[in-house]
DNA sequence: TCAACGAATTGATGGTTGTCGATGGAATGG
DNA sequence: CCATTCCATCGACAACCATCAATTCGTTGA
């Protein structure tokens, strides 16, 4: 027997007596589905490490990846706030947002 | 001028200087996507809350889902290796999975 | 003015995913 | 036995997503 098993009744089952305020999940999702691309956690990665901004078509050379999928997915690391842009000329550096969360940051220093 | 920005040279676009080990960042992908749902980030975060494990069936009652759909989350969860179950009768109790890598650990400890 | 270059957007497509209803399986209790 | 209860699976469907080719936009330099 497991002591930690709470005690059932058929047919009473069961007490909605959880959630969790869905606020900051939401926030905390938006984040993970940007992260939650193989392309896209290394490219957080490469910012990540790089002290440069890092130019796109450096991306595009590096990656399998065609350049519209390359700028899509850049999009959605800028439309998540994860990543800020700096163009100059005809190219555009990114880099880690300056203004990243505490909570965003310490999960970046978990992932890479 | 940011003096952070390195040289380029136009048609001499891009060097593939970058990238980064693509092993880890496929594990990290895939429990990251098990968490990029708002349902499944409320289940860990109420199994990490809970010092007992957790009846299926209350997170039926808690979330305003299709059992099936309750069902489904769960299974993603446990096929990604972040919960356990264990069944009692008629009963499925879940819970956080005992030998989570340390990484893993930690990113729920950031998260919920 | 115009050609060349890098980047973003658009449109289309195949694959994945969240959701539900219906079904099946296992345990319980009459 | 058989009905009941909980849970998992299946089949289907709509929504979303990653990807590419083609196009457009902004900048540069001749």
């Amino acid at each position: 027997m497991n002591a930690t098993l709470p005690e059932r009744v058929k047919g009473v089952c069961c007490p909605p007596s959880i959630t969790v305020p869905p606020a900051k999940v939401d926030a905390s999702v938006e984040v993970l589905k940007a992260l939650a691309d193989p392309t896209r956690l290394q490219m957080v990665a490469v910012l990540k490490r790089s002290t440069r901004p890092v130019c796109i078509c450096d991306f595009t050379a590096a990656f399998d990846l065609s350049q519209p999928t390359i700028s899509h997915h850049m999009a959605k690391l800028r439309d998540a706030g994860l990543v800020e842009v700096t163009k100059v000329g005809i190219w555009a550096y990114y880099r880690l947002a300056g203004h990243l969360e505490p909570k965003t940051r310490a999960l970046l220093d978990v992932l890479v």
